[in-house]
DNA sequence: AGCACGCCGACT
DNA sequence: GTCGGCGTGCTC
């Protein structure tokens, strides 16, 4: 009798075996339905020489129940899998299941039925029905896309059915896409563009699987270049992969590769509708979708042929995933790149130190960009010193950056004031006895949003009212606001400057790709004079009238004093920056500080980042941390404190003892409490040439926790919070 | 993950 | 007596 072995995606156990009914092909990689106990469920057959599994004999085994139609997930789509699994120690059946889309998207695609308002409303009105009703104008989605648009429940979208209120659209599901043409338009590109397009096609051309580092400064062109690679996948008629870190943003840029190539590229993320989902998800693995964008989760897919991977903006933590599969998306591309046989470009103007590195050894290989496109100038760098040049009590724009702020709005032109602080202000306390408003659910403080009029965590969501009296001591008009958000600098803007239009830029306003758009466009038609934006402003924006950035707060990246903090500090300071100047106008960016000195500071002024890089390789190499020693984070949390702590505690006295292999801690991770729970961290610093994973996965695997405990790995992780 | 089994305390 | 709390173990 034939066996199979059964990766089983929705259940805690496995993997298991099965025995193959007669008449069934079931080649590894083949999705399969097996049975469980009383139940079916989803799996994968899986090598069995690559995932131990119980022996069993063969009469206990139960059939395969049926197989998707679907084509097998490929070899190198499961070495990619085995190997994430492995690196991050994670559960291969956590990692195999973002391969596939969740839910019940297997199986063949038939018509959905899609509604949408019809002119007349319900002749019945109850309150649920009138908000279903108000939310739902001009929105058309699957039943329960609907009830989740507008806050209700299905019985409340199906009774507006029923009623004649909504009107049924069957939406096919098997409509083509068009296809992108590599020669829509050609662009003209420099020459350091084009030598460096020519050999990324090259290796494309050649299935090379070579990880490129595409290392410009900001407007030097980087993405021209990548599209050369993408028009050398199309003449081959393979897929292209393009990650981006933030999904809300990407309309302009959809809008872009629409110009260069003639067509629309499929969209990959958490927001499609599911016909969307089906679609995309049918054109993924057929093949018939050339040019996929997407958010992290399309890294695992399984594309039918892919040609060529790009990670634009590659520096971004954003692709460090940090709940479930804590895995880094630009590494993992690198990786899947090697396996499928395709060259991976990393996009940056301000590459990881890990990059860098990789590229010095020659492990990626290095195609750099140094000047702007079009002869633009790099914007020119200068310094407030905060401690010299303060504002007045209760401002934050010191007078140098008013003064060339006010001159812009008489020449005309556009201002970027950067802030990476939502809200309005990120903490208030009460003037009369001292209580500070904070998360019930965190260690964190709650920041006022006087644009929806809330105090919100930043952290778990909660909310409540801005409150107008004192909680702990009952007196009103007691409470302050401490410190500045992107909101109350936009507040000092209109003070001062009344006549200026202003636009606020971050995850509160904008939040969908129509909200950026709209946000683009008046932008552009000069609608806008003061962007006052978060770190959202720092993403590949593009406006040629935009001459000056007021960095803030250059220090706040400082804070904390992690790992990254000076190269966090760095690439997000030269990534605004570059917003300034890109066309024929010269740009200017003045950085506010309180400390001058500081090494990273000094190279933003100097505009020497290549000083910055060999300082803080040098510094990272003297303290062995990575790129060149390993880190693994632990993270032991219980929703009771003492629980966890004591699990902590007794993880930490079974660490091993081993040369090149330290533990730290427990210690209270610095959210101690998040979301309702209460958290401990070990901290594993370890050689580069120790097996850190093997030994950690053994350490943990024979430990048992109580029932409430969770412990999670982070290897080499960026969060220290 | 689900689901059954089973062993204790609280109530009709 | 039985209803139900959730600890333990099993599913190929």
């Amino acid at each position: 009798m034939n066996r199979v072995r059964v990766l089983l995606l929705n259940a805690a156990v496995g993997p298991f075996d099965y025995s193959v009914p007669v008449g069934m092909d079931l080649p590894s990689g083949s999705v399969v339905q097996v049975p469980l106990g009383p139940r079916r469920i989803d799996g994968i057959v899986w090598d069995s020489n690559t995932l131990d599994a119980q022996e069993v004999e063969a009469s206990r085994l139960r059939p395969v129940s049926a197989r998707h139609d679907l084509p097998p997930l490929s070899a190198p789509l499961r070495r990619l899998i085995d190997w994430t699994a492995d690196y991050y120690l994670a559960p291969v059946a956590a990692v195999a299941r973002m391969a596939l889309p969740s839910g019940s998207l297997l199986g063949p695609g038939r018509a959905i039925t899609e509604y949408r308002l019809g002119d007349t409303p319900p002749a019945r009105m109850t309150p649920q029905r009138q908000i279903a009703y108000h939310k739902l104008q001009g929105a058309q989605a699957t039943v329960r896309e609907l009830a989740a648009l507008a806050g209700v429940s299905e019985g409340v979208i199906r009774s507006l059915v029923n009623s004649g209120a909504m009107r049924a659209i069957e939406v096919p599901v098997g409509r083509p896409y068009p296809r992108p043409k590599p020669d829509h338009i050609t662009p003209a590109l420099n020459d350091e563009q084009q030598a460096a397009a020519t050999r990324i096609a090259q290796a494309v051309a050649a299935s090379e699987p070579t990880p490129f580092l595409l290392d410009g400064v900001t407007g030097s062109g980087k993405t021209e270049v990548y599209f050369e690679a993408v028009a050398q996948a199309l003449r081959q008629d393979k897929q292209t992969l393009l990650l981006l870190p933030e999904i809300a943003l990407t309309q302009p840029f959809l809008t872009r590769i629409e110009a260069r190539f003639g067509a629309t590229p499929v969209a990959w993320h958490s927001g499609l509708k599911q016909t969307e989902r089906r679609r995309a998800w049918n054109a993924i693995i057929s093949g018939d979708a050339r040019i996929i964008v997407g958010a992290r989760s399309a890294l695992f897919l399984p594309y039918a042929d892919l040609g060529v991977i790009i990670v634009d903006e590659a520096h971004e933590t954003s692709f460090k995933q940090e709940d479930g599969v804590r895995y880094n998306a630009r590494d993992v591309a690198v990786m899947r790149g090697l396996f499928e046989g395709c060259p991976v470009v990393l996009s940056s103007a301000t590459p990881a130190l890990e990059s860098r590195v990789m590229a010095e050894a020659g492990r990626y290989e290095s195609l750099v960009l140094t000047h702007r496109y079009g002869g633009a100038q790099l914007p020119r760098i200068a310094l407030i010193d905060l401690t010299e040049d303060p504002p007045p009590r209760g401002q934050w724009i010191a007078p140098p950056l008013l003064a060339a702020m006010r001159e812009r709005l008489e020449r005309g032109e556009q201002t970027l004031l950067f802030l990476n602080r939502r809200g309005y202000a990120p903490l208030t306390l009460c003037r009369n006895c001292g209580h500070r408003f904070k998360c019930p659910n965190c260690s964190a403080w709650m920041v006022d949003h006087r644009l929806s009029g809330r105090l919100a965590c930043h952290h778990c969501g909660h909310a409540e009212p801005s409150p107008s009296a004192c909680p702990e001591c009952g007196e009103s008009d007691c409470l302050v606001a401490c410190g500045p958000g992107v909101e109350r600098i936009a507040d000092e803007v209109a003070a001062i400057f009344p006549e200026a239009r202003r636009a606020i830029v971050t995850s509160d306003t904008i939040w969908s790709p129509d909200k950026a758009a709209e946000f683009v466009a008046a932008v552009e038609a000069h609608a806008i004079d003061i962007i006052i934006g978060t770190q959202l402003v720092t993403k590949g924006y593009h406006f040629p009238n935009l001459t000056l950035v007021g960095v803030i707060d250059a220090d706040i990246g400082l804070e904390g004093g992690d790992l990254r903090a000076g190269e966090r500090t760095f690439q997000q300071i030269a990534q605004v920056s570059g917003r300034a100047g890109r066309a024929a106008k010269p740009g200017e960016v003045f950085l506010q500080t309180r400390h001058p000195d500081a090494p990273v500071i000094d190279a933003l002024v100097q505009g020497d980042r290549e000083a910055f890089y060999a300082a803080e390789t040098q510094a990272r190499r003297d303290a062995n941390v990575p790129p060149f020693g390993r880190l693994a984070a632990i993270i032991i949390s219980s929703e009771d404190h003492d629980e966890a702590r004591d699990a902590a505690r007794q993880t930490g006295a079974n660490a091993p003892e081993l040369d090149g292999f330290a533990v730290y801690g427990p210690a209270p991770a610095p959210l101690s409490l998040l979301r309702g729970r209460h958290r401990f961290r070990l901290l594993v610093h370890a050689r580069r040439n120790v097996e850190m994973q093997r030994i950690i996965r053994e350490w943990l695997d024979p430990l048992r926790w109580p029932p409430g405990v969770r412990v999670a790995v982070d290897v080499d992780p960026y969060s220290f919070v």
